[in-house]
Order: structure tokens, then C-alpha cells, then sequence
DNA sequence: ATTCTGGTCCTTTTT
DNA sequence: GGACCAGAAT
């Protein structure tokens, strides 16, 4: 390990790891290499792996942290706990499950198989739910689970379809997201025993991107560290965003007062762009109030370094300029294209832009958004899997019972559902006990397909709990579940597309493969290939290392960096976002934290783009340049065809004037 | 009667 | 491009 590297605040945060700690770590000032050095002094002061938790948001800073520890260190660091806190709630599950009264190898669920449960738990108490209705509620149960709001405050009704709804989840041995850090936090509270359990055997508590953990998160965390005191948290709270996902910043505040005797540390120096954004970034974010006061500054002054501002007429062109100075920058200052970034504040946005990307032949990597795991075909493949590990999971079977088409339509499965709620049994149960009656109650195509369904999933039931050659038996399920053939009746003339989607899959079951197969996997079961993906969700398995373009939300970016960095949309209602300044005004310096996020992801060149016009949602609409443009140093930006000059700001009246007429 | 097929609405951010 | 509801085909 070479400490020599460090700086003086970056070698005290590192070589501080008794008692508690607060590192306020602005953008870019090598916040993951002090908690990578942190953990690796720690493993050589003799602390074992056991006792060290180390808590990020994110699979990718995870992985990331592991795999440079392992770097630093050369061993082997299977006893070592880095994870995500869902996937720290998932493991504590795991080992208490039976106390909660579930079994192993339970299902997790995501926001649309919430959905789901919510729908079957109204059907259930005879509600009728429009569309907008589910979403709320859907709100409206996260936040009861994760302590905003209190269940005892809602009607009645709402009470007891959140009861319903916790039923159902229990009867399909699933847990949805909230449970996985709610549920961890309520066996803490209420079971002394198990709390100093935990508490024995973490005792170093290190939590990275501090100033995003929800209040329920910190609770949790700091109930563990109560016994040792160990515990060093790190953030920014001037890259809080994540708010709405109940990201309580004032979690600093309440650190500061539950553990006074904390020791403090800024990381101001920043290693990662150049002074230009640097200067950019420091006088937008001065705009918000209610922050820890910083002064981030640079040696780093680079001839190449630039920031500008484009204006585009409409969203075809913005992409054909991001297109553009990608590729001239590429071949002009010989940059491989994974040094570049392109960031937006919505996933829609990132459309127009993907397929300029495929027309340009420039290879990208898209993350966030409808990522390769919400495929059509992905999702049936996981729900083969999820049914075959958990039989109890109905929302898994109903979405592959009829898939593909064999004759089990919607008739079919409210009978199904009638049968098994008078029984609390499982719909797959439900359907293998009503066949084998003498007259089962279904049409005749529907027999036939449920038992042929039935048959076939039992026997690779069977096949997976040897727990091997899983993805080759996943494989097998496939084809014996003859999705090729529902595929070809799907796109009958478009064989192309159906053989896309089949390799889809069998690249996802190559990912499996690979997984199931690596040695450093020491429980390679289905249930925990199930509970890793459900986790990892949208960041898809950085598997080939090919050069590639990365477009991605200012969400996702956060933690990463590129040479070269695109902000598209820079536009008055994209960001700030005017859905979230509906929702409340305040949040504007929430939306001006992304931005800031945005910018000082840039290393040396950073582009923004402003788009006249931009087609959203079958309809154009015009647009105003960002208010935070304003808040930048205009000495600092270029704008190379100045076409904010007056002369041009009445052409752009004159092109609203013509798109009226239209 | 039941499954299937073809028209509508809507998209902030994610573990 | 998907979830939803209304008619067509079996």
C-alpha cells in the first residue's frame, strides 16, 4: 500500500479507524481511494474481515471498492462485507428469515411486481384501482415502510390494503424493496439479541455516499455502530440527490449530534477536473443555501480544457453534434470513446440521442432507463427462473403461465385465484391441485396448457436444486418451454427480431453461466443469482471492456467521471426538472445539486447543449435555456456560433412565429 | 365463452 | 415502446 500518494486530509481520514468519523469529500477529491486505503490499513493493522462492514449505494461502487482492495491488498476477501445497504438488508434477511417466518430462497420485488401485489391485494377487498390510484399508493406504502409517514394516519381502507398487501407479500415469500432495509431495522429494534449479534461481529462501520441514506438507513446504521463506535461516514451534501427516495441530508446533522465525539475532515482538493469547471461548478452550487461551506480548488490548469454551451434548433441536431464532436474529438485528440460521457436529466431524452448513436456507428453503453434487464424477454426468462426457485411466487407465474401462448387466458386465472385465496395457497399450487381433480374447472385448452405448463416446470424444479449447471438447465427450461416457437408466432414475418430477442436470452444465461461458474463464488445457488440481479437491476454486468461511448442519467453518472462529458437538454423544465418543481418549489436546489453533479463529472472538456424545439411525446415544444446557465461565470464559457446575440434571439422569435402558423 | 389482436394513454430521478 | 381497454377470431 503506498500511503505516500495521499494528501495530508486524505492520509489522516485514512489512518483514523478508531472511533467516529465525518468526511465531508467534495466532487472528485479521491473520496473512494481514502475508503479503499482506509479498509486495506485496516486488514494490515490486523483487523479481521469479519468485523469490517463497509456500506455504498450502488453494485458498481461496490464492485469497485472490492476489486481495488483486493488490488491493494492481494488477498482473498471472502470474509469481507461490501455492499450495497439492500444487499446488506438481503443478507441479514437471509440469515433470519425463519424468524420472520419465511423461507429460504425468497423472492424480492421490484416497483412493477409491487404493483401487482397491490392490484391482487385490492382485487381482493372488492377496490376498484385506476392507473394513477396504484401509483400513488405505491408512494404512499414505500413511504409508510420506510418511516415518513405512519400508517396509523390512513384511512381505514388504506390500512387494511396495506395489511392485505403485506399478507400477500408473505404468502409469495417475497419482500419488496423497502422491506429490505425496514425489516432488518425492526428485527434490530426489536430483538436485543440479534442486534448484538450484529454489533459482535461489525464492528468497523464505514458508509460512503453519506449524505444519500434515507432516515431509516442511518437508524439502522447507527444502532449498529452503538456498541463499538467505529464508524466513519463519508459525503457531500452538495451532491445530495436523491431526496425523493427519502435521502435525508440533515442524516449529517443528526451524526454530528449522536456521536460528538467525532473527529471531522474535509477533502477539498479536487484531483478530477480542470480549474475552468471547477470555477463553474463552485459558483453554481454557491447559489444554494443550507450547505456545509467548501472551497474546492485545483493545480490542474490544461490548455485543452473547455466548457461551452451549444445551441441546437431541435433534439435531431443536438444528437447529430454530440455525434459530431465525439467523433472529431476521437480521431483530432486520439481519445477512446469510453472516455466519454453523455448525460441527461430523463431517461426519453436519451432516445433521440441512441439512435443518432446507431446510425453513426459509435458503439455506447447505455445504463438507467429500460435497460437490457426490462426486456420483454429477459423478464419472462427471470420469471421461469423466479417460479422454478420459489413456487410461491404468483407474480412470476402469472406473467409466464400464458407465455408463451398455450391457452390460459384471463378466465382461466380467475378461477385460479378464486381457488387460491379461499386457501391462502399459491396460484401454482392451486392450479397442480385443481388438475388432478376429476373435472378440473377450466376450458379444455386450459387443462391441457396448465398441465403441460406444470408438468414441465416440475421436472426443472427438480433440476435446480442440485444446484448445478444451473444456466445450462435455465437453457434447457427455455427451449423445453418452446419460446423459440412463441417467438416466431410473435414476429411472424420478422424472424430477425425474434432471433435478436432469443439471443438476448442466451447472452443473459452466458452472464449466469459465468457467474455460476466463477470460482471466487463460494454459493452459486439460483436463489442468490435471483436476489443479485433483482438487486443489480438497471446496472448491467460490465462484461466486455470494448470501448464505448456511456450514456447514462445524471443519476446514474454520479461517482463516475469522463474526459469528455456531454450535458444534453440544458433546458428551463428538463433541469430543473418541472415535474419535481411542481411537486415542490423547494426542490430547485435539489435539481441545482444535479446539476452540479453533472457538471463535475467532467474532466477536461464539458459540453452543453441547448435545444430551440424538442419533440417529447409525439408533441414539439419549444424551449428556454436553463436558469442555472445564468448561474455560471459567463467569462467561463464559450459559445462558438454566439447565437444568443440579439440579432439571433428574434430569428428565434421568428421560428416560434412559424411553428404557430403550423 | 374465452382467448387473442389492435387500437389508445403516458414517461423524473432508482435500490 | 409498453400498459390498458375494446372488439375479432376461434
Amino acid at each position: 500500500m503506498n500511503l505516500g500518494a495521499l494528501n495530508p486530509e486524505q492520509h489522516q481520514a485514512v489512518m483514523t479507524i478508531e472511533g467516529s468519523l465525518l468526511i465531508i469529500a467534495g466532487a472528485g477529491s479521491g473520496k473512494t481511494g481514502v475508503i479503499t486505503h482506509r479498509i486495506a490499513y485496516m486488514l494490515e493493522q490486523g483487523i479481521t474481515q469479519n468485523h469490517i462492514l463497509a456500506l455504498t449505494f450502488t453494485n458498481k461502487a461496490a464492485d469497485e471498492m472490492t476489486h481495488r482492495i483486493k488490488k491493494m491488498t492481494g488477498k482473498k476477501l471472502s470474509n469481507l462485507t461490501i455492499a450495497t445497504f439492500h444487499a446488506f438488508g438481503v443478507k441479514v434477511l437471509r440469515e433470519q428469515a425463519k424468524l420472520l417466518g419465511y423461507r429460504d430462497g425468497f423472492s424480492i420485488y421490484d416497483s412493477s411486481d409491487k404493483r401487482e401485489v397491490i392490484k391482487d391485494s385490492a382485487r381482493e377487498l372488492g377496490m376498484v384501482l385506476e392507473h394513477e390510484d396504484l401509483v400513488d399508493i405505491e408512494h404512499l406504502f414505500g413511504q409508510i415502510k420506510t418511516g415518513i409517514i405512519t400508517l396509523a394516519d390512513q384511512t381505514t381502507g388504506m390500512q387494511n390494503l396495506f395489511q392485505e398487501y403485506q399478507e400477500f407479500l408473505y404468502l409469495k415469500n417475497a419482500f419488496d424493496f423497502d422491506d429490505l432495509v425496514a425489516r432488518p431495522l425492526a428485527l434490530f429494534q426489536s430483538h436485543p439479541e440479534i442486534l448484538a449479534h450484529y454489533q459482535q461481529r461489525y464492528r468497523y462501520i464505514m458508509v460512503d455516499e453519506f449524505q444519500d441514506t434515507s432516515l431509516q438507513q442511518y437508524q439502522w446504521i447507527a444502532l449498529l455502530a452503538n456498541q463499538y463506535r467505529n464508524l466513519c461516514v463519508v459525503g457531500d451534501d452538495d451532491q445530495s440527490i436523491y431526496s425523493w427516495r427519502g435521502a435525508n441530508y440533515t442524516n449529517i446533522q443528526a451524526f454530528e449530534q449522536d456521536f460528538p465525539e467525532r473527529v471531522e475532515i474535509k477533502l477539498e482538493r479536487n484531483y478530477r477536473s480542470t480549474g475552468i469547471i471547477l470555477e463553474a461548478a463552485n459558483a453554481l452550487i454557491a447559489h444554494n443555501t443550507n450547505r456545509k461551506e467548501k472551497a474546492l480548488w485545483t493545480e490542474s490548469t490544461d490548455a485543452e480544457a473547455s466548457l461551452q454551451v451549444r445551441y441546437l434548433e431541435n433534439d435531431q441536431q443536438e444528437s447529430e453534434f454530440i455525434c459530431d464532436t465525439i467523433r472529431t474529438l476521437r480521431v483530432s485528440e486520439s481519445r477512446s470513446y469510453n472516455n466519454f460521457g453523455v448525460l441527461s436529466r430523463n431517461n426519453s431524452l436519451m432516445d433521440t440521442i441512441e439512435e443518432a448513436f446507431i446510425r453513426h456507428d459509435i458503439p455506447y453503453r447505455r445504463s438507467g432507463g429500460r435497460s437490457f434487464f426490462e426486456r420483454k424477454e429477459i423478464r419472462d426468462t427471470i420469471a421461469y427462473l423466479r417460479l422454478a426457485d420459489n413456487i410461491d411466487d404468483d407474480i412470476a407465474f402469472v406473467r409466464i403461465v400464458n407465455t408463451p401462448r398455450r391457452g390460459v387466458g384471463k378466465q382461466t386465472l380467475a378461477t385460479l385465484r378464486e381457488h387460491s385465496d379461499n386457501r391462502k395457497e399459491s396460484l401454482y399450487c392451486t392450479a397442480k391441485r385443481l388438475l388432478d381433480w376429476e373435472k378440473p374447472p377450466f376450458s379444455a385448452p386450459a387443462v391441457a396448457g396448465l398441465r403441460d405448463f406444470t408438468v414441465t416446470l416440475d421436472q426443472f424444479r427438480e433440476r435446480f436444486t442440485l444446484h448445478k449447471d444451473m444456466a445450462r438447465t435455465a437453457g434447457d427450461m427455455i427451449e423445453a418451454f418452446d419460446y423459440w416457437g412463441g417467438l416466431l408466432r410473435e414476429y411472424p414475418n420478422n424472424d430477425k427480431v425474434a432471433k435478436w430477442k432469443y439471443d438476448n436470452i442466451f447472452k443473459f444465461l452466458s452472464w449466469f453461466e459465468r457467474w455460476e461458474k466463477n470460482p471466487d463464488n463460494l454459493e452459486p445457488k439460483l436463489s442468490l443469482y435471483l436476489m443479485r440481479i433483482a438487486l443489480a437491476g438497471r446496472e448491467r454486468a460490465d462484461l466486455d471492456d470494448t470501448a464505448m461511448v456511456n450514456l447514462m442519467t445524471i443519476h446514474a453518472a454520479k461517482g463516475l467521471e469522463f474526459d469528455v462529458t456531454f450535458i444534453a437538454g440544458v433546458e428551463d423544465g428538463v433541469i430543473p426538472s418541472s415535474k419535481s418543481l411542481q411537486e415542490n418549489e423547494t426542490n430547485i436546489e435539489e435539481e441545482r445539486r444535479l446539476f452540479y453533479v453533472a457538471l463535475t463529472r467532467a474532466k477536461e472538456k464539458l459540453f452543453m447543449t441547448v435545444c430551440h424545439q424538442r419533440r417529447q411525446m409525439r408533441e414539439i415544444q419549444l424551449c428556454q435555456p436553463s436558469p442555472f446557465l445564468h448561474e455560471l461565470p459567463s467569462n467561463l464559457i464559450e459559445t462558438e456560433d454566439k447565437e444568443l446575440e440579439p440579432e439571433d434571439i428574434e430569428r428565434l422569435g421568428m421560428s416560434v412565429f412559424t411553428m404557430f402558423k403550423d
